[in-house]
DNA sequence: CCTTGCCTTATGCCTACACATAACGGTAAC
DNA sequence: GTTACCGTTATGTGTAGGCATAAGGCAAGG
C-alpha cells in the first residue's frame, strides 16, 4: 500500500484542490515545474512526479514547452481491472467451467470484416464460461487468421481462446466498449435469459502491430455489475 | 505525447513480453530492483520507473521486503474516462440542456441509508440531461447533506448537482459500478424506453474523509456506450 | 507579407545516491 | 513451545543535477 503521508502525495493533494476549488478554474495554465517546486520546497522530480500523476487522473494534460494545462472539464479516469473469466470467477468462490459451444473457419459479416481488415475467412468461436453449473459468460470471438495463422491448428475445446491468446500475443492494443442489449435467442439459449432481457455487454477488439487480431463480444448474465475504485 | 523510444518504457516492454510470452509465467518472482537494473544496464530509478508502470497496468503486484511478483490471471486495467454530462454531450456536437424534475428533503431508503451512514434526511434530487431535445441521462442522487449542508441552499434549478459537487468538494475517493437494468416507470417516461428495454446503468458513491458524500444512478438513452483504448 | 531557421523554454527522461519503511525470518527471552 | 524483538532486505520516496526534445516565438531573408 503507498504511503499516505508522501510528499508527492501532499502536493498532488494541494493541486487538485486548487483545481477544484481553488484559483486554478478551467483552462488555467499552471506556473513551470520549476516556480512550483520552488514554492512547495520540494524538488523538480518531486514535482514533476506529482503533475504527471494529477495528468494520469486527467485533471490536467501537459505539453512540452506549452506548460501544464487545467482541462475545460474537470474529468475524472477510472481504472477498470479485466480479469480472465477464470479469476473472476474464482473470487466468487464458484468452481469455474467451460464449453465450447461452436468452432467455425467462415466469412465474417460485413462490418466486422471491414473493421478487421479481413480479406479471408476467420475464426468463429462461441464459448460458454459457467460459474459452477450456471451460466456466467457467453463468448462470441471472430480471430483473423491471417495474423494468427496459428489458431487454426488450435481446436479450444479444453480452455478458452482468451487464455490461448493472452498467452501468445505478447502485447497489443486494445479497445473496449460497454453497453447494455437486450437479450437475443442465443442469449435465451445459453445464458437462462428471458427474451428481451436487460443483458450487460462488453466488446472488446484488440490489434498488434496495425494488424487486427481478434473481436470478442461478451454476454453475461443476469445481475452482472462491473465495478471500480479510485 | 511521451517519447516511444524512451529507456523505461523499452524495459517496459521487454518485462511484459517475457511476462506474457517468456519465462515469467503467473506468480513468478521478479528478481529485485538492483538485480534488474544491473541486468538491463539502467539505474534502479530506471527501473523502479518501469516497474511501477507495468503494476499500473495490472500485470505485476508490488510489495515490500516481498518483492515484485507476476498476477495469478495476467489482467489488464483499462482507464475510462467520466466527463461531466455536459462535456460528453457536447462533444457529440448536439446541445446541451438540463431539467431538474424532483428536489426533495426525505429519507433515503434502508439500504442508502446504511451505505451512506446517514442519521438524518438527505437531499434526493431526479434529474435529466439532453442532448438537444432528446434525452440523454436521468439522473437520481442522494446528497448527504450532514456531510454538506450547504447542499441545501442549493436549488439545482438552472445547473446539475455534480457541476455544484465538483466544484465544492475538493477530493474524494469514488465507487463506479456498470450495469444493464430494466427500464422502469420513470426510464419510461423521461428517457423514452419501452418498459423493461436494456438501460445502461452507472452507479457512483463518493465519499470524503470517511464521509459519505453523494450516491448518484445515471440512467441513459437506448444506445448508449461506453468506450476506451488502452 | 510570408517563409525559414535559430533560440529559448518547459517538460520528459535519466543517473547516482540516500534515507524511510514494511515485512520476512531468525534468535533470544520467558 | 511460544512470544517478543531485531536485523536484513526490497520497495517507496526523496534530493540534486544533467541531457534530450518538442514547440512557441522572434528575427532575418526572400
Amino acid at each position: 500500500m503507498p504511503n499516505e503521508t508522501a510528499t508527492f502525495r501532499a502536493v498532488m493533494a494541494t493541486i487538485t484542490e486548487r483545481i477544484t476549488t481553488g484559483p486554478w478554474g478551467p483552462g488555467t495554465l499552471l506556473p513551470g515545474e520549476v516556480e512550483l517546486a520552488a514554492e512547495f520546497g520540494v524538488s523538480r522530480t518531486t514535482m514533476n512526479r506529482a503533475l504527471r500523476e494529477v495528468a494520469d487522473m486527467g485533471l490536467v494534460t501537459r505539453k512540452r514547452k506549452s506548460g501544464t494545462r487545467v482541462r475545460m472539464a474537470p474529468l475524472r479516469a477510472a481504472t477498470f481491472e479485466m480479469p480472465l473469466v477464470r479469476a473472476e470467477v474464482e473470487s466468487t468462490g464458484a468452481a469455474y467451467a467451460y464449453r465450447l459451444i461452436r468452432r467455425a473457419l467462415e466469412n465474417a459479416p460485413m462490418a466486422m470484416a471491414t473493421r478487421m481488415a479481413l480479406t479471408a475467412p476467420a475464426l468463429h468461436l462461441t464459448c460458454l464460461h459457467l460459474a459452477g453449473n450456471v451460466p456466467f459468460q457467453l463468448e462470441d470471438r471472430w480471430i483473423n487468421t491471417q495474423a494468427l495463422p496459428q489458431a487454426t491448428s488450435q481446436d479450444f475445446r479444453q480452455s478458452g481462446p482468451n487464455e490461448w491468446l493472452v498467452a501468445t500475443v505478447p502485447f497489443s492494443q486494445v479497445e473496449v466498449s460497454f453497453e447494455a442489449v437486450a437479450a437475443d435467442a442465443q442469449a435465451v439459449a445459453y445464458l437462462n435469459h428471458t427474451s428481451g432481457a436487460p443483458v450487460f455487454c462488453v466488446t472488446r477488439a484488440t490489434w498488434w502491430q496495425d494488424q487486427a487480431i481478434t473481436h470478442v463480444t461478451l454476454r453475461h448474465a443476469a445481475g452482472y455489475r462491473m465495478s471500480a475504485r479510485y
